[in-house]
RNA sequence: GCGCCUGUAGCUCAGUGGAUAGAGCAACCGCCUUCUAAGCGGUUGGCCGCACGUUCGAGUCGUGCCAGGCGCGCCA
């Protein structure tokens, strides 16, 4: 788990960190307070690999002129055994690190020791994370919300899992309260419907309209006939819904399969219910006197907390809110499974949930730091520029399930294939942006002008890599050689070099990515990747050239390959080794 | 009315308080007898929504406006 960048960094800050000392001791510096010393990668190439604005931060105690104070500096510098070839001081009192290659060909190395473990950091220590993602409603299918949050929160959780975390993916079932009382009265009304008539019973206003909901009764009625007619009604809906509800979770479980996610844990809320733990958790809020009846009903003093308002907790019929037993899931999360740090994902319409949960959590006496809230915005379906809502079929909006449909379709590809390229359209193009931004996705782009893709820019320079490996060892009889025995100083060409600090990025990338639960940034890190391996294409042969050439080449392009296959590892999309 | 999110090139978006603000698409000009042209090279294109403030330094932090999205006691 060697990350070259880090190293260097840690170098260069210990030798400014020696010089200062070095030049405050000789009096050419005052006494001076060092800050925590800053170590960046500039932007311009011209400015080196490595800069610092140190001499910028002290100016006031240096009670210099911050150029001068950087010339000092580096005066002092004891650059002897390290990777720092130059140092030269710049614009308005940087100091720039220049250095020298041997940190380039020390990347290729670690990538050939690492294999499938480069890029792989130790930010989280093994301390123990969930990240709870899609949680969808069970009464129907999965949607584009679900969608886009099931490629946000399956890549932050593999990305955490790169970074060192323990990570447990959980999809938390909704399987009590109103939704469910609501799908049981929509399947009911259906059922007498089908058998009776479509007057002979009203269909509940606010019930489920999605032709999904007649299917389903279709299919019971096939094969139970009208045996529940004369039950009585509770009953009815409850064994229409334990009938429809295990059917809808297995093809919600089907669908995120063929999207690349499977789950550790489904959590069902009903359980909560069962075991007590509710109830548990609701006496233990009323002990601490953090409930407040009014109107009938009890509420939480979320306010007391920092929320802004009350929330209800048990309604005035008696029953508890969703809000309730998402306390309770919460007191099982933190103190009886022992999460170290939970992370939920929640479309941007629920944001106010945020407060309150915190305040909840904070009410059981549990950091609220350690619940983070991914906040995901919403996402806009285009087909031919216009925004496309709802499904023909179904009545409801589009499903994740006619999404990947929508995507793969095309008539060469077989079914299976069709899966796999809707699945890696989809999840690239859900985690091209920041998970704050608006998402328009553009269905006919991602179709029609698949050659504009960019997945297949990745992925194609995956195949690319592949092919020349391949033909250099059948009709050159060349394989890729050991790095030991290869004299990498032959890589010296501008392509190569930019191609490898590329690879030497990707634990930083990692690092920046986990910390700030955005894997949108390796989706356009292994873009950058891709371009710069088409790049080295284009200016650099392998087959042909000088022996010595060829393996210090073949060596690049493998790591290449090593560093584009970690990559889409993390965000679940496919490395085709041939595209044709 | 209050709260959260967003505002950067024609479009879609990057941009961990740093130097001359970037990429893709679109437009235009080049490159296939050479390991995949699903590729490469180049040109054009910016009051970073507006205004103050903090700082040696602001697209980035703070405050106030403006515009869009979302939410606001017994839905989830």
């Amino acid at each position: 788990m060697a990350n070259v960048i880090e190293k260097l960094i840690e170098e260069i800050k210990l030798v400014v960190n020696e010089s200062l000392k070095k030049a405050c001791s000789s009096g050419e510096l005052p006494e001076v307070l060092v800050p925590e010393i800053l170590i960046e990668i500039p932007r311009e190439k011209e400015h080196g690999e490595f800069s610092t604005n140190v001499a910028m931060q002290i100016t006031k105690q240096a009670k210099k002129a911050p150029r001068q104070t950087a010339e000092i500096i580096i005066k002092n510098m004891n650059l002897e055994n390290t990777y720092i070839e130059k140092v030269e001081c710049a614009g308005p009192g940087f100091i720039n690190f220049y250095l020298n290659l041997k940190w380039l060909y020390e990347t290729i190395k670690v990538i050939q020791a690492e294999r499938e473990d480069y890029g792989k950091i130790n930010l989280g220590n093994g301390a123990k994370v969930m990240v709870e993602f899609v949680s969808a409603n069970p009464t129907g299918p999965l949607h584009m919300g679900n969608a886009r949050g099931g490629a946000l929160g399956d890549c932050i959780a593999n990305v955490l899992k790169a970074a060192g975390y323990d990570v447990t993916k959980e999809f938390y079932i909704n399987d009590a309260g109103n939704q469910i009382e609501k799908f049981g009265k929509s399947l009911e009304a259906r059922y007498i419907q089908l058998l009776l008539g479509e007057d002979a019973v009203p269909f509940p206003e606010d019930g489920y309209q999605g032709e999904d909901i007649k299917d389903h009764m279709r299919d019971y009625i096939s094969i139970n006939g009208d045996k529940l007619l004369n039950t009585e009604s509770s009953d009815r809906q409850k064994i229409l819904v334990e009938y429809a509800l295990p059917i809808n979770l297995q093809r919600i479980r089907t669908a995120l399969k063929n999207y690349g996610i499977e789950f550790d844990v489904w959590f069902s809320e009903q359980s909560l219910y069962d075991s007590g733990e509710l109830e548990e958790t609701l006496k233990f809020i009323k002990e601490n006197g953090y409930t407040v009846e009014n109107e009938g009903a009890v509420w939480f003093k979320a306010s007391q907390f920092g929320a802004e308002k009350d929330e209800v907790i048990i309604r005035n019929n008696g029953l508890p809110t969703y809000f309730a037993s998402d306390i309770a899931y919460h007191r099982n999360k933190f103190l009886k499974r022992k999460f170290d740090r939970v992370i939920n994902l929640l479309g941007a319409d629920h944001h106010g949930h945020v407060a309150r949960m915190k305040a909840a959590v904070s009410s059981m006496g549990i950091d609220s730091d350690k619940l983070d809230v991914v906040l995901f915005q919403l996402v806009r379906l285009f087909k031919d520029g216009e925004a496309y809502r709802m499904s023909k079929r179904t009545g409801r909006a589009v499903s994740l399930n006619d999404l990947l449909e929508e995507l793969g379709k095309d008539g060469e590809r077989n079914d299976e294939e069709a899966i796999i390229y809707g699945k890696d359209a989809a999840r690239f193009f859900f985690n091209m942006k920041a998970s704050g931004s608006h998402l328009d996705f553009d269905m006919s782009l991602a179709v029609q002008k698949s050659n504009e893709n960019p997945v297949f820019y990745v992925q194609y320079a995956h195949a690319r890599i592949c092919t020349i490996i391949t033909q250099a060892k059948e009709k050159e009889g060349v394989e890729i050689p050991d790095v030991n025995s290869v004299d990498l100083t032959k890589l010296d060409k501008k392509e190569e070099l930019d191609l490898i600090k590329a690879l030497a990025q990707f634990p930083e990338e990692v690092r920046i990515s986990a910390k700030t639960l955005e894997p949108s940034r390796l989706t356009r890190y292994v873009l950058d990747v891709a371009g710069y391996l088409h790049s080295f294409y284009h200016a650099c042969h392998i087959r042909g050239e000088e022996e010595n050439i060829m393996k210090a080449r073949l060596l690049l392009i493998d790591s290449t390959r090593t560093v584009i296959r970690n990559v889409l590892s993390i965000l679940s999309i496919s490395a085709p080794e041939r595209m044709d």
